[in-house]
DNA sequence: TCTGGGGTCCTAGGACCC
DNA sequence: TCTGGGGTCCTAGGACCC
């Protein structure tokens, strides 16, 4: 392995995004305790403003538990294409600075500025002046953190939120590591947290000095990995977008508005979530052969099925009847809760043969149906003999509605 | 009004094959 | 009849991230 020169990297984390898109978007909202939400009836917090985290709400919190603790607490419905403009919007800001940028999520990205550094004046004029443009641009405030590698730089950025430009140097992170708890890090979440903590391992320093052997008895393969976490040390480079590895699995997912027994009438969903997936591997032109069901019960446990296909589907039909025959042989001992349906193994569209008539003009009838759905909404067109068949009692839920399932994609 | 939705990666048992 | 061992595929579950 060659010696890898030193680099810097750094991490750019959106205050509250999609609460400040809001207030950006609003006015009237500036200043106050406000979230977004989803649009079910059964969703949760995904972003609280700065002033409503101050009363305790919390990403992933219960509508009703926020407002027992804010009560003046505002709710705004999320807009998803909203933030994903912004985001295009920051990503675009950020690639002034270098090429090499990760976009980790829709608020997060990863820049490695090692060879941005002499153009610029330094990592810090380049954070500041990421900082300003964004603000300057979209009125959106950020976090920065700047360091050796992408889990201290992920680190830094979260020290001082928000608005929080934080460089790390080399020197000063030892001394940073040894009192930090271990679940600061990115990677160790409350499971890990608690096996490390009953074999004594708090912070960052103890789980440096541990024995790799220690931690490889205990965690496996992942004790190399969580040895030199603890030492403040990551390997991972920047993947910028162009390199990133093609997608594994394409999925939806809903919540009910109410937990559902019947059959026919998780059909139907089930139908709705297999043209939201075909949809999409159409448009990214892959196809997938695994298929998955997913099945939550009213009491919250949640089960997998999965089905491999004997070729690669990319039609809404084809992926529903596997997700049906699936359905079907399961028992169902409880009112359902959620449905999930996704594709994995994913091969591109066009490695399948064309070589059948039926395929051909199976392939047209889909890009004239998607055509349409683009052009005039989703749902314009779609599956009607097929939801006749499938729900004679004509009793439809809300959620069939357009608008009720009309998500950015 | 009890607990969203999008992913990736790892583990582990059993089937199956040589 | 007291039953190897390795490799791979299939399937289900779970940890973790935003």
């Amino acid at each position: 392995m060659k010696p890898s020169l030193p680099k810097t990297i750094l991490h750019v984390d959106m205050d509250a995004f999609f609460a400040s898109v809001e207030q950006v978007k609003n006015p009237a909202l500036r200043g106050k305790p406000m979230v977004v939400t989803g649009a079910g009836s059964r969703t949760v917090i995904l972003t609280a403003s700065y002033e409503a985290r101050a009363f305790g709400v919390r990403t992933g919190m219960k509508v009703p538990e926020a407002f027992r603790k804010c009560p003046q607490l505002i709710r705004v419905q999320a807009d998803n294409a909203a933030y994903a403009a912004a985001c295009n919007r920051i990503m675009e800001i950020l690639r002034r600075y270098t090429p090499e940028v990760e976009v980790f999520s829709i608020d997060e990205a990863f820049l490695d500025i090692t060879g941005s550094l002499s153009l610029f004046g330094g990592a810090e004029p380049i954070g500041r002046s990421i900082k300003v443009a964004i603000f300057a641009e979209l009125g959106l405030p950020c976090s920065v953190g700047i360091a050796p590698n992408k889990l201290l730089a992920k680190l830094a950025s979260g020290l001082q939120k928000p608005n929080g430009l934080t460089l790390l140097k080399p020197d000063l992170i030892p001394a940073l590591l040894e009192e930090l708890p271990v679940e600061s890090l990115c990677g160790i979440g409350p499971k890990l947290k608690l096996k490390l903590n009953s074999l004594g391992i708090h912070t960052c320093g103890e789980l440096g000095r541990t024995p790799v052997s220690t931690l490889k008895a205990a965690f496996g393969i992942a004790g190399e990995r969580l040895s030199a976490m603890g030492r403040g040390e990551d390997p991972g480079e920047v993947v910028p977008e162009e390199v990133k590895p093609d997608p594994k699995s394409v999925g939806h997912s809903m919540t009910l508005a109410q937990d559902v027994s019947d059959r026919a009438r998780l059909s139907v969903y089930l139908l709705q979530l297999s043209e939201k997936v075909g949809r999409r591997l159409r448009r990214g032109g892959w196809a997938g052969r695994v298929v998955t069901l997913t099945l939550r019960n009213q009491d919250f446990t949640t089960h997998t099925h999965q089905h491999r296909l004997p070729s690669p589907a990319w039609e809404s039909r084809k992926i529903y009847e596997a997700a049906q025959a699936l359905f079907q042989s399961i028992p169902l001992h409880q009112p359902i809760r959620l449905l999930g349906v996704s594709m994995a193994d994913l091969v591109p569209k066009g490695a399948q043969s064309s070589l059948f008539p039926e395929a051909n003009k199976s392939e047209r009838l889909y890009e004239a149906l998607d055509r349409v759905n683009e052009r005039f909404g989703e749902w314009t067109l779609t599956w009607g003999s097929l939801m006749e068949r499938q729900d004679h009692k004509g009793v439809l839920s809300p959620a069939w509605r357009p608008d009720g399932v009309r998500r950015y994609l």
